[in-house]
DNA sequence: CTGCTTCTTGCATGAACAGGCAAAACATGC
DNA sequence: GCATGTTTTGCCTGTTCATGCAAGAAGCAG
């Protein structure tokens, strides 16, 4: 039996079943379950499966499992980043908060004992601070794009224009010196921008696999950035290049 | 049975039922109890359900309030009520769906395969939808209030006034035949207004203890409602009026 | 208050895992 | 044909992960 016909195989059963199991596989091949694990591996690296204990499962065939991939991704680390981000909050201000697993994790962090006014696209961020009496919550409608889990277009553009924050927070971007802020999206990237243009300051918070990459639409400059949450082991040559260019590194 | 098949499994009755049991999660996937609150722990932690006393409900915001408090026990006559409810839909139709635990209910009930759009200004309604493939979900943004659970206000009405729905889904009102539609509160009525204007028809779906009980502020007459959907308990002398008025009457 | 259920924590066990190593199969060059 | 290098594979070793069990804490009902 040949390498790449196990391969084909278990994408096959992966499109019919949405998952395999590494004992069966082995068993079904007549090979060693070692020797299944590694094309398991090997289909992972290729991002042709998601590798979980046991098996595997199908990558990302609908866009609720892409955004539940995400979430259960470095979940301790984006929690420690929130609770960091969170620090740099005071009472009483008011604040942007856009997308992305990370900015939920931080609008989870947010004592239930913190006044704020917050303004929101995203609505597990919303949902998130539905619960927290003092907070004023503002809903930014618009077309709601489930790939994002926010609302974007036209609506929410105007629903911006109408709100100032102290602080936004800035999430699910790429992050490079030369190349800035930048998003993934064109219609997400505007709201972004629209965001940013009404905010004192921009925070943003990322785990590494984030910094240094960039995506194709630019929200804004490496210079607009005022407080950058990292994590510990992000590497200071990087962090080092966005000081230069005004921003405060916290580390969670 | 890979934890992750759990995950999924435990995601899928949320979206469906709105909660879950432990006991009842732990004889289904045959594993302990323990193994089932670990997996909710999980889930908790990612944001993905809200854990209470004896299982988990979904993390929509409104849904675990009243889930919670308000309507515990009536749960499936809502379920029934929106099954019904659900059947004056056909493939291809715009709507409004407002607040209130039955809405959710109906919104949860759509089924994967039916091709709507859906304007929304209630958080839970809208979290129901997001998995839904077929469905265009527009968020109407604006002020939230957690009593409701939906947003109001200004930005809400003029977001409302730029749309149009074949069917307005009106929830959590007062109903009677000489007051009409009532709701509770003054911005959301002004809301369920703009929505009853921009509509072709009015649904309401509602629970035998809302029949014939009014609140202060008006939305509309009761010769507006198109279909009413009622338990079968409901009393038939109350019916007949709603119907002389021209509402087809539906039983769950 | 009392008794019951549910929940969390710590621990032990076995399964699943990654990396290193060596043998076998295969290909390549002389 | 023979030697050499590469790839594949199975096995071994220590590590990590998932699970069930037990004990104590917390929540709920009467």
């Amino acid at each position: 039996m040949l390498t790449e016909e196990r391969h084909q195989l278990i994408r096959d059963q992966l499109a019919a079943d949405g998952k395999v199991l590494a004992g069966e596989l082995a068993s079904r091949f007549g090979v060693s379950e070692d020797t299944v694990r590694r094309d398991l591996r090997e289909l992972a690296k290729a991002g042709q499966l998601r590798r979980v204990y046991g098996g595997a499962v199908a990558s990302a065939p609908f866009a609720a499992a892409t955004l539940g991939q995400r979430s259960r991704h470095a979940v301790e680390e984006k929690t420690r980043l929130a609770r960091a981000a969170v620090g740099l909050l005071s009472a009483g201000q008011s604040l942007f908060i856009d997308g992305g697993t990370t900015n939920e994790a931080i609008a989870r962090a947010i004592p239930r004992d913190m006044e704020l006014t917050v303004a929101t696209n995203s609505l597990g961020v919303a949902s998130a601070l539905t619960d927290l009496p003092l907070v004023e919550l503002i809903v930014l409608g618009g077309r709601y794009v489930p790939d994002l889990g926010t609302c974007v277009g036209a609506d929410t553009l105007v629903a911006v224009a109408q709100l100032g924050a102290d602080l936004f927070f800035l999430g699910s971007c790429g992050l490079d010196v030369a190349r800035g802020v930048t998003a993934f999206d064109s219609a997400e990237a505007e709201v972004k921008r629209a965001m940013a243009k009404n905010s004192a300051g921009i925070v943003i918070a990322v785990t590494n696999d984030k910094l240094a990459t960039a995506a194709p639409y630019r929200v804004a400059g490496a210079d607009a950035i005022r407080h950058l949450v990292v994590e510990k082991t992000a590497p200071s040559a990087t962090l080092a290049d966005f000081q230069s260019r005004g921003a405060q590194v916290h580390f969670a």
